[in-house]
DNA sequence: GTAGTTAACTGATCCAGATCATGGAACGGC
DNA sequence: GCCGTTCCATGATCTGGATCAGTTAACTAC
């Protein structure tokens, strides 16, 4: 039968991070792995800090677009909302990956809306501060445009996806995707360390939930995943491998 | 009834600019336009130049991605190809616009193909010189960084598009966008200034040829557009809004 | 001009997946 | 342990748009 969540939830408590964390989190960062423990220190003094709950947001779309944000623990749902109600699941960031304003001289507002999808705590610095590092470690902003340059190739190969595979391929290349980034080792299989609802998976994948529902049936049924409320492991990631590579249906 | 095209189309000659109209290009970018006289002369040597024609290939996906291109002059038609066939139209890129490969340290191979969509002239230089421009220019990479966010939100935007919205407010979208971008006015409405079969329009939709003929017929019925083989002039921009706007259908 | 080629239109059919509807299983609170 | 809530599974139906097919109109080459 089926069992009960694998899955080790973080307390409910919005979290806060300790300085230490900070620091190795920031030095952590593939933007300011270069830089001094002074330098460091310095930025590290820029940075804000805020602790969310589930379901809390960070912004809204629209609102105006003045900080830059990085996560250093829990998870971030980036999405849009249509008018009729459907939304899209545009990103979920861990700890490390930023978002909000990037375009230094970009638009005024916020283009998407970001709520905590788990306990989280979030660094942020105002745009204007953003930039004066840039200005003075110029080895930074190359680093902030790598990340970018990899971010905007994944939306295309997104609306690639989207627009030429069939559910069941969109939602095997999502779990692989989430697998490798939030996959720890469990005796179910790897398991994606965080709530993940069929709904979730619809949003990510311009589905719905009873279609996501019905691909992860099948799959489930063949044995290359198991799961339950909330939550998937992979059990055969290589049997997901081919449903994405096969080029025919 | 119907009549002729209305474009102008250039020679069929693969275009080479004149150093004139390099130097008045490259300062002409955002990306470039603080620079001095002296500087931009530096820069302009490191570029090299092609020229195209229609249906050209400026590189493949998968070839090792060693440069950075900017349009000169023509349509650059970036794209993916799905092994069934589909293809899906990332982006048609005019004079100004750069693409190839940005990432300083980022993927080894180019993620899609571009092809000239008319005959074209390209300029481009290597990776390593770009960088070392990015190096002694810090303003530089702060325009690119600029630049590549507006992309990014581009992408993002046409993710949630497609997942959200039906054939006929993509192509509503679509026609949209590509007559802000290449638009003239004419005597038939605002002419989009370059070939643009239903084809293409299909791969820019994620829809089918058919589908769009459809659409683009019942537009034209209601008067909003004016179209024949190969060319659309929009005669009513804001009826073709009221359709973007509309929440429901 | 005429012939041949390619794009576009349009009707007919089909299907993946959305939508609607219902029952059941996991969880959280007390 | 019980109860209410939320999430999930799954069947039944519907539909937007893909696919298939045949015709017409525009362009190209000569």
């Amino acid at each position: 039968g089926r069992r009960k969540t694998p899955l080790d939830l973080k307390t409910t408590e919005a979290h806060l991070c300790t300085v230490d964390l900070r620091l190795r989190l920031l030095g952590g960062l593939p933007f300011f792995a270069q830089l001094s423990e002074q330098e460091l220190a310095a930025i590290n003094q820029k940075f804000r800090e805020v602790g969310y709950l589930p379901t809390d947001f960070i912004y809204h779309a629209g609102d105006p677009a003045a900080r830059l944000f990085v996560v250093a623990e829990g998870l971030i749902k980036v999405f849009q909302t249509a008018a009729n109600g459907r939304s899209v699941l545009l990103d979920l960031l861990a700890s490390g990956e930023f978002f909000g304003s990037l375009s230094i001289a970009g638009t005024p507002a916020y283009p998407d809306t970001t709520q905590a999808h788990s306990p989280a705590c979030v660094l942020s610095i105002s745009a204007e501060d953003f930039r004066q590092i840039l200005d003075q470690q110029p080895g930074v902003a190359m680093k902030v445009l790598d990340a970018l340059a990899a971010r905007l190739q994944a939306a295309n190969e997104r609306v690639f996806l989207i627009s030429s595979a069939p559910v069941e391929k969109r939602v095997a290349v999502t779990l692989l995707k989430l697998a490798a980034k939030l996959g720890r080792q469990d005796r179910l299989g790897l398991l994606i360390e965080t709530p993940l609802s069929r709904e979730n998976l619809a949003d990510m994948t311009g589905s719905t939930p009873e279609s996501v529902s019905r691909v992860v049936s099948q799959f489930q049924k063949a044995g290359w995943i198991a799961t339950g409320r909330q939550w998937i492991a992979l059990q055969d990631p290589p049997a997901l491998q081919a449903i994405v590579d096969r080029l025919d249906p």
